[in-house]
Parts: structure tokens; C-alpha cells; sequence
DNA sequence: TTTGCAATTGAGTCTAAGTTTCAACTACAA
DNA sequence: TTGTAGTTGAAACTTAGACTCAATTGCAAA
């Protein structure tokens, strides 16, 4: 199953429809192979000819996280970035002077987290671990 | 060294002042025992018979956190929620439906850490773990 | 002490991400 | 065909938080 399959028999399944706007923004927001945000989605799907409108976009990007294609991410700014959720799971080294970010894998928090949502009897959805600091670079610069 | 030497101390090797204002919000901030927002500071300075403004508020909340006394907590609503740093870390499983809030520690989450900004040569100050799901309760009414 | 000056404050203004509203439009099923 | 419920975009709205600036304060040198 592909992702426009999961997405538009997630749509079908609550009664909701596989327009061409969602289409549309199903299509940019996989052909960004890097974090985004949703002002890169309205810039992109204008320069290649098409229009979706700013609430659509938002409404969009809220489905696709619903249906589990895409997650948010939290860098310290005061808007949100996005990521597909495809490939291994992840995580985030968050540079506080220059804004890179280091994504690292760790098949340990795999089972913290299995331990923890058993114990509480929670059921998850999405997980963020992100560490803040200073990269190697930034860190002389301190 | 208490909260308030840690803070008067911090503001003093940068060349900044101990204000009368700063120490409010350093007060009222160690008041509030659960996770708190910048609104909620506000809003208890006023009802002890004391005035800051908003702009000092934000500006002290930024020192607090420089400083180590406060972290900033991301429960997925659009505003910042802030909480001590002292005692043990934990972090937290957020419930999307009715916005409970639990916290857990779990030791090996300190290891990690080490492992990943050691092989990355980063310089951690913070961290976020968090686990977004749903409750035990609301697990049910899904 | 006085004086000089940088730090600080608060009132008000501004910003911008994201949300809401609503009238027009569309898909689909009876 | 018609009824109904979902969808859209434009524009208005919301709001946390940042910024501006003139007035005030704290401190340290003279
Ligand atoms: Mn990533
Ligand atoms: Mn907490
Ligand atoms: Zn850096
Ligand atoms: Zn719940």
C-alpha cells in the first residue's frame, strides 16, 4: 500500500474525500525529502503551477499526521515542522546557536517506551525525543 | 546554593542586576508546584498584590531557562509550558484526548543520551522525551 | 556623594502561525 | 434529479510572544 493508497482509504473510512487539493498536498509533502514546514508546501505547490489555499494546507497536514504519514517535529522555533514517518524511526541532537539538527537512531527507546505505556496502560500514538544543546562546532564558539 | 543565589549569581557574571521584578517571578515561579505557563505567572503576581509586566514575564522566563532553573515542557498546544528543573528528570506520556499529562523516569534515558551526544561530539543542556497517545481511560472511548 | 551610563521596565504596538467563518462548490448516493 | 454532507478559498480573526522606546533604576567610578 502506497501512501496515497493509506491516505485516501483513510479518508474513505471516516466519510472524507480524496480531493485534488489533499492529493496535491500529499504529492509535495513527499517530494520533500527533508524536514518542512507548511509555508514551503504553499510556496512549492505554487511554483509548480497549482493552488491550494493556506487552510487547506493546514487542514491537510493535520489529516496526514492523524493517518499516521507524517509527524511533527519540534525545533525550538514558534511553528512547526514536519517529517514522513517512512524508513526507521529517529530522533534529534537540536543545535541552540546554529539550528542544525542530527537525526540519530537508538534501538533502546524503542523498548523504554514499550516498558513505560505498558506500566501506565498508555496507549501510543507518536513518541518525540529530542536533545537540545550545542554542536560540535558550536560548542567551541561558546 | 538556593534558587535565588543560583539566579542572582548567573545575572551578576553577565553583567545583569537582580531586579525586584526578577525575584517575583523567580518566586512565584517556585510557588507553582505542577507545570505552569507564562499567563498563570501573570496572573498569581497580581493576585499577591504585586505588578510585572507581560514583557518582563517572557523576558525572565528566558533567563530562568538560560540559567537551569526551568525547562520548557511541549504538551502540543500552541503556547509553552514551563517546570522546575530540580529533582529527579522524568518526562512525560501526553494524552491527545483529554490532555492529562504523566510523568515517568526511567534511567536508561540518561545513558542514551551520553551514548549518542558522545558519538556526535554534542553538547547537551536539555532534553525532551515525550510519548503522545491516550490514556488508559480515553484508550477506551477510541 | 554625585554623576554617568548601561541595564531594565512597562505600556503599547506589532508579528505571524495557525484557526475560524461562511458562502459557493462538489461528490455521491438515494 | 435531488438531497445531503463534505470541501474549498478568501478574508477576518486569534493569540503567544517579541519588539519599541521613553522613562526609570542600580551600580560603580570619580
Ligand atoms: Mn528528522
Ligand atoms: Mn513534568
Ligand atoms: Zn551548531
Ligand atoms: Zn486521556
Amino acid at each position: 500500500m502506497n501512501k496515497k493508497e493509506i491516505f485516501s482509504s483513510f479518508l474513505k473510512l471516516r466519510g472524507f474525500r480524496f480531493t485534488p487539493q489533499r492529493e496535491r498536498v500529499l504529492e509535495e509533502a513527499f517530494s520533500i525529502h527533508k524536514h518542512f514546514e507548511a509555508e514551503d508546501l504553499l510556496v512549492r505547490i505554487r511554483q509548480n503551477g497549482h493552488r491550494v489555499s493556506k487552510a487547506t494546507i493546514y487542514r491537510t497536514l493535520a489529516l496526514l499526521i492523524q493517518c499516521g504519514l507524517l509527524r511533527e517535529v519540534i525545533f525550538g522555533e514558534r511553528h512547526s515542522h514536519y517529517e514522513h514517518t517512512l524508513g526507521p524511526k529517529h530522533h534529534h541532537l537540536i543545535c541552540l546557536r546554529c539550528g542544525k539538527i542530527i537525526e540519530f537512531t537508538d534501538e533502546t527507546i524503542e523498548r523504554v517506551q514499550q516498558r513505560v505505556c505498558e506500566k501506565h496502560r498508555f496507549e501510543p500514538s507518536q513518541r518525540r525525543f529530542e536533545i537540545i544543546g550545542y554542536c560540535e562546532n558550536c560548542a567551541k564558539h561558546l
